[in-house]
DNA sequence: ATCGTAACGCTACAACATGTAACACATCGG
DNA sequence: CCGATGTGTTACATGTTGTAGCGTTACGAT
């Protein structure tokens, strides 16, 4: 039995994160950009580029248009989307959905300190504010 | 060039889920008791069971102690543990290591919703007076 | 001591994911 | 019409995961 995740929950591959970071980046890019972008770490193929772009896009993280005859990829969804989405996908195989068992977990394990609590306090603040 | 991630980042394929799941409820486990428990859904031989817990084993998600000649297979961490290590992962990939832009992003998507921030509130609460 | 059985590791294989690229096709400007 | 540019197709190597066959070893009953 294959694995029957969808894609946009699993975890990118290298180069797939690192063109999505590029792109997250500098916005909506050509094939050409992204290789030129990496270059200086490795030399890539543009066809090898294409490629995964063409997987990224295939994968619903990226759609491209047109200018000219050049596809201008940019993506579907900001990086935060992203990042949460996976971290809900967490949540639902690891804390039978309870998004509190995790932010107890990341209090446990001080990823959440002082500092983020704090933070979410005004966030809290705000959002009250905001809707009543 | 190949996926260079530590396996303890990657997603677990869906057997290997599935059965981390019953270690994690049930506690250290034969693999006879772990094919037994996911015979109703499916039927897998015992080497089937035997070679996923090898490999969990390897990966760190799973040491054995002996029971006789039997191994009994416990989680290394608790489940929590493994979904913060996940998150945390996934804050540095898409975050730039930043929480804060992570809770910002699960507000906005409302993961984190009007009870979850209540329950942090007394969570910050706590931790303000333990700690000072 | 012997033999079946329980428990284990090793090896293998198919399907899929990912990095990588060669090549072939289309099209735009000169 | 030709070369440069931009694209899709196809392919292949390596790694992961699900799945399992087999061979080996040791324990308990005869």
């Amino acid at each position: 039995m294959p694995n029957t995740q969808d894609a946009r929950f699993r975890n990118l591959g290298e180069l797939e994160q690192a063109i999505m970071e590029f792109v997250w980046s500098k916005g909506p890019s050509s094939a050409e950009a992204c290789r030129e972008a990496l270059a200086p770490r490795r030399i890539l193929k543009d066809s090898t580029v294409r490629t995964v772009l063409r997987r990224l896009e295939r994968k619903g993280f990226l759609t491209h248009t047109l200018n000219g005859r050049t596809y201008i990829y940019g993506a579907v969804e900001p990086r935060q989307n992203v990042a949460v989405r996976a971290v809900r996908h967490i949540i639902d195989r690891f804390c039978g959905g309870s998004v509190e068992q995790l932010l107890t977990g990341m209090v446990d394990n001080r990823v959440l300190g002082r500092k983020e609590l704090e933070l979410l306090e005004r966030k809290i603040a705000q959002s009250k504010e905001r809707k009543g």
